[in-house]
DNA sequence: ACATCATATGAGCGTTTATTCAGGTGTGCA
DNA sequence: TGCACACCTGAATAAACGCTCATATGATGT
């Protein structure tokens, strides 16, 4: 947190186009904005995290949530199109899980972040 | 991937109070779908990407991002508020740079996450 | 076939949000 | 003192979002 970091403000310019090189397309960022998007809402969190401990049926998540089944299905839907979580029917239920161990990356990161 | 797992859903019932002392308290995940949040807009993503090359001035950042001034003052209030940036004024300039580790972190695993 | 349970879906509503535009603050330099 | 530059801020607008309510789908058991 000393000054003289800053000294290199000006030989930064010069920098600016290199820098521009290494910006990842834009592509790359939007898919990363909206990842980060599916994780932004609260029932989604909680849906993920409770996805955490395990595999569940969407009653058990409404449950563990806190929130309607109708609220939790549509969120489901949206965690399911972004490719977040399987399901797997087992009679009248549907059972959900997180796709991809780096789903539980983030929100083990992010829970570091919030409540380490 | 088989259906034995599925065999467990009954027995997983007798879980859910027990699983319900795991689930972390709401204001956490209320911290955690925050931190999302400022991470769910595209343009906050190309800024925090930038800050994690290097410090740079509103401007750069601006170029960078390949959006308005304007907008990029906004957002960057947003993640002076959300405490994921510091900023140090050096003259005219305002010199922006990422606050902690644990940002770029998240940064890092949603890059892996979206570019593979 | 029918009633019931588990889940999904569609419409509508209120809220949040990111951008643009126009103007404001403050610093440095002649 | 006055101008130019770097940045900030407020209002306004348009789009996106999540919830509730009502209804639909689909599987189970009688």
């Amino acid at each position: 947190m000393t000054d003289d970091i800053f000294q290199l403000s000006e030989p930064m310019e010069d920098m600016l186009p290199n820098m521009k090189d290494r910006m990842p397309p834009e592509s790359v960022t939007l898919n990363m904005s909206d990842v980060f998007k599916i994780l932004s809402d609260h029932t989604r969190v909680k849906i993920l995290y409770a996805l955490s401990l395990s595999e569940l049926c969407v009653a058990d998540i409404a449950e563990l949530a806190g929130v309607s089944q109708s609220a939790v299905s549509h969120q489901l839907r949206i965690l399911r199109n972004s490719k977040l979580v399987t399901w797997k029917k087992s009679g009248k239920q549907v059972f959900y899980a997180l796709q991809s161990e780096g789903v539980r990356v983030l929100i083990k990161k992010a829970m570091e972040h919030s409540a380490g």
